[in-house]
DNA sequence: AAAAATTACGAAAACGGTTTCGTGTTGATA
DNA sequence: TATCAACACGAAACCGTTTTCGTAATTTTT
């Protein structure tokens, strides 16, 4: 056992104070060569390092983010995870984790837990209950107190910081025209609750696109489904109900659901209805056909959200910057469930 | 803008002493019932909340877990890392969380970053580079220090510390020996090159159930493929190659790969071959037929990992506690890929 | 040789808390 | 009335840094 030494361990060892050995693992020049050979000797023979948390009281920052997302065991958050974890790292910070488990309370004391002094700033995706809810309190709370946000994906307009979503409105059309223009005339949605910004962006996009080719819509060709139940029977009615060529879904466990239930009933994909699914996730690539999909870019999109945090944290302007939206460009992955 | 208020902000407005205030928030007897009121409401009026690195300093210990695992978007440590989220988050603790990317050098400067002060231990799952190299001192550097360690899964018998690790070597036996019930006679293993312990695990609990059911063993049945490149030439072969009945592959993803080209190449699942696969993820659940699987309980491991630590550090016992191996005992999940 | 400048270091404050110990005031006891 | 305990609070140390400022001792300048 032998405990990390501390400057006052080194001042002791060497008979001089504390500020001069600070002085001199620094480098200043207001120390002789001597002094400071001699403490850098010791220093680097006891391995010497700072104590992070007696910096970040001193400096009044911590070099960590806090993350706070609905999930992790869920591909697309764990892919932004990535992202911002390795710009952060890159950049010198940490990132502490809270996972908010789509529970607003979670949210709420995760947050406020780490804003006492813990973290410099927030990466966040809003759980599925603060979008319900609607209240978002806690996050202006948050940035009057000067901590700095950055939203992604599950945002809301009511707040004003830093965001970074995905163009789910063109994504959308586009996988809508691609239906088009193989030659699909009833095109259907497979959709969230409504209480999720994402989903409704995605609809939205589906009917613009839709109104766009001149074709009619019908209420009928979508299909809301509750989050995390078995949907199994809905999807099936749905199918035996409809007559469907093609099916756009807002994830990729919807996607793959209905491609096994639709060659369970007998269809073939593509031939007889062609599938896009949000979230180029691993099932996609694993799935026959392999599932077509618009890629989230999620990665590029954590990347993104924390240079927009590290940038907005480090800022030394005087007036603050005005806050960015940053979109990211969705693409279309075309695999074996589209006619391409 | 209303920044954090401090115990010095109370004191300078009430005109008392900072330690006056101190005591008061903590409901101190030393203070009088009229001034505790005051000083309370003003608190709750101004949303007063000690500062966590404040406390940190002076408490030495930071109520933070480091966390590091090779990767982030992989099903099982992903379960891993929200059943030790879910437990640390119970009992008061964040986590900080370092992707090491199988990286040795990553890990030691994650690891080396985090130790001065940041965290009061660590939770670890080893990187492919680091059980290649097989060098630990980073690791042992640490416990000297004294902070605790845990590692799961991906661990090594030269470091002694807390563990979590999984019954590989009789999940390994329990598949094999369900094979053979079900009527195999050749069974195949599909495995990683052999720097990964559970890997190797794996195979010589494969090798002691065809042993103890009496069945030859035979080199030509053994295929390690390289990790994380595509290995559809050399699976397609080997299956032209050899006769097989039964496989058992050492993750999920090699399973599915079997899967897809047996069925291409014109077997059927699970009537001509059976398939089981580690990792219980969600591929198996949404492939057709769906893979019947290890489940390794990554969340129960997780959970178990971070109890250990949590213990480690909390306990105050004069002499320490020996360090413990915990195992967690796999469940074989029966599904469509093996006859039952 | 006196004045000024430079060198090399230490003391102390600050970051935001907790906690030990000291002390003035009050009321009870002898 | 002198003694003592209880009460209510403040001063100060401490956690581990950084940094400003002060100051002896030496060197340079005039």
């Amino acid at each position: 056992m032998k405990p990390k030494i501390t400057l006052k361990d080194i001042a002791r060892e060497l008979d001089v104070s504390i500020s001069t050995v600070s002085k001199a693992l620094k480098n200043s020049k207001e120390i002789s060569k001597e002094t400071k050979d001699k403490i850098k000797a010791f220093a680097k023979f006891y391995n010497y390092r700072p104590n992070n948390i007696a910096l970040s009281l001193k400096n009044k920052r911590t070099k960590n983010i806090g993350v706070v997302i609905p999930d992790i065991v869920h591909h697309f958050f764990t892919t932004v995870f990535r992202g911002i974890e390795k710009y952060a790292n890159a950049m010198g910070y940490n990132v502490i984790v809270c996972i908010s488990d789509e529970s607003y309370d979670k949210e709420v004391i995760n947050m406020e837990m780490l804003a006492n002094g813990s973290i410099d700033g927030f990466i966040l995706s809003l759980s599925a209950e603060t979008q319900k809810k609607n209240d978002f309190t806690h996050l202006k709370e948050l940035l009057d107190q000067g901590i700095p946000i950055v939203l992604f994906d599950r945002i809301t307009s009511e707040i004003d910081c830093d965001k970074v979503i995905l163009n789910d409105f063109e994504a959308a059309g586009d996988s809508v025209t691609h239906f088009v223009k193989a030659g699909a005339k009833k095109i259907a949605l497979i959709t969230t609750e409504k209480y999720f910004n994402v989903s409704e962006s995605r609809k939205e996009g589906y009917l613009a696109a839709l109104k766009l080719n001149n074709m009619a819509l019908d209420d009928r060709l979508i299909l809301t489904l509750p989050h995390d139940r078995d949907n199994t029977n809905l999807i099936t009615e749905f199918f035996q109900n409809n007559d469907v060529d093609a099916v756009l879904c807002v994830n990729e466990i919807f996607a793959i659901q209905c491609m096994s239930i639709l060659q369970y009933i007998g269809f073939n994909i593509p031939e007889d209805i062609s599938i896009i699914g949000f979230t180029d996730g691993i099932l996609s690539k694993f799935s026959s056909p392999k599932l077509s999909t618009v890629a989230q870019h999620g990665e590029k999109m954590g990347e993104l959200a924390a240079k927009l945090l590290i940038q907005r944290m480090e800022s030394v302007a005087l007036v603050e910057e005005p806050f960015k939206t940053e979109v990211i460009n969705a693409t279309l992955v075309k695999r074996g469930s589209t006619i391409n």
